[in-house]
DNA sequence: CGGCGATTGTGAATCGGATTACAATCGCCT
DNA sequence: AGGCGATTGTAATCCGATTCACAATCGCCG
């Protein structure tokens, strides 16, 4: 009893945010070298696909324990496991999604979803014409029944695809639903309360941000 | 001759790309503010909006000139110009897309490009039964011409929607076809060299680090 | 079994972006 | 004209993230 590791029981220190972020790009690596057949690996490999430096990899996982041998790098199967553990993709999440237009669809036929454990599960349009509609699998439903719907299924990760002048209505009502990730494809800078997690897709935005490095041409 | 101004000779320093990325927000804002028929904004109130402090703003915007007048804040319109001009956005830019799939079409007929001057002028895709097809507008190309239309009508900005497996490829081309930024949509650390910018689309990335927060769910 | 090359984990040092704080300036009101 | 509240622009400071650097540890080989 003496001598127990205490291994399990670490107390995990508040983490950046951007090492956060950073996890799934460790993870998604992870996975193909472990579909190559790789067993091991070491940091510098590691910062070498990603392009970032072996110190930063080894900082950023050194939150969370110690997962790697010395002289010899970490186990590809272990490591992307811990990270799936830590990142809470273990389990498989149901997700709402609002708004049924050209994106929604295109979003809902993402075959990119499902195998990394996220599964779209309803679909919410105020537009009569696309409600009973089905597409992908599932029936497109009223807004009217949003509540009832995310609530009953326990639904907490939802997408929005709404035109930006319904957006932040959408997201509040979501924030109602005790939905706690949103992801938010409309272009405008959305406002959700602290337990929730918002990100934000703006392909525009990235364009926009890359001409200012064009200006020459 | 003696005490020109010599305003419009600002040497613009290494402006720090976090700084670029955020010019895009306060553009969009005052766009908006704008059409509201609001002439004067301070940084408090735009700071209010975008959810960021006065200073930030301030401070970003002093990396390109002064912009504003004290005791007042600044000129709505003024500042919009400014900005656009800095972004490079003043002028129109013509766009190519790669990948005419699912996402590929959702992107073409996506409205939100052409009022912030991003043109989709060509499409291309490496399917024989996409290629002649006509999608929004623009008939999609073989990926034989690639090099040859980009050239002809030298566009600088693409869009990659590929499947992973073939991004890098595609992204490589496309730097050969003198391409300068890229916006990519596979789900791949891709690699470009400097003078290129790269921006990533990744929604599973999303979804990914925001599970982090609900592991308590 | 001991020495060696490789690699981790992490405190310390460094770097760079965010915030603070304030002098300078403006428009306005009396 | 002059005082006042508001607001900018920026130098100084703070703070957090990145990088450095190295002791500790590992596997391996002779
Ligand atoms: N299409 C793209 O490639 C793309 C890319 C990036 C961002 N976006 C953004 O995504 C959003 C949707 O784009 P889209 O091209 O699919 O538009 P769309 O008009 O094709 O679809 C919008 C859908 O939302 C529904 N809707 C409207 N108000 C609603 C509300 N209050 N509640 C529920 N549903 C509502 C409409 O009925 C419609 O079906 C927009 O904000 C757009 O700016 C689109
Ligand atoms: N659909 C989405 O909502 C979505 C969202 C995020 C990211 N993505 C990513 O975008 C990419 C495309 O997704 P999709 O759903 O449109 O897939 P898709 O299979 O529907 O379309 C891919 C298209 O690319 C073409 N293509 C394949 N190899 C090519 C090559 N070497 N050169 C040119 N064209 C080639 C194919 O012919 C096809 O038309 C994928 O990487 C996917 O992971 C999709």
């Amino acid at each position: 009893m003496a001598r127990e590791k205490a291994e399990r029981s670490r107390v995990i220190p508040e983490v950046p945010e951007v090492v956060v972020m950073r996890l799934p790009l460790y993870l998604r690596t992870l996975v193909q070298l472990s579909q190559r057949g790789v067993e091991v690996v070491s940091s510098q490999q590691l910062g070498q696909q990603l392009q970032m430096t072996p110190a930063q990899i080894r900082k950023d996982l050194s939150y969370f324990g110690r997962f790697g041998r010395q002289g010899r790098g970490y186990s590809v199967k272990y490591l992307l496991e811990e990270l799936r553990q830590i990142l809470g993709l273990e389990r498989e999440w149901d997700v709402g999604l609002v708004g049924v237009g050209r994106l929604g669809r295109a979003i809902i036929s993402y075959a990119g979803m499902a195998p990394e454990g996220f599964h779209i599960v309803a679909a919410f349009d105020a537009d009569p014409r696309q409600v009973g509609q089905t597409v992908g699998g599932i029936t497109v439903q009223s807004m009217d029944h949003l509540q009832e719907s995310i609530k009953a299924t326990d639904t907490r990760i939802a997408i929005v695809a709404v035109p930006a002048a319904h957006a932040q209505e959408v997201i509040d009502r979501l924030v109602e639903c005790d939905v706690r990730a949103i992801l938010n494809y409309a272009p405008i800078p959305a406002l959700v309360p602290p337990p929730v997690k918002l990100r934000n897709i703006d392909p525009v935005l990235a364009l926009q941000s890359m001409t200012y490095y064009l200006r020459s041409l």
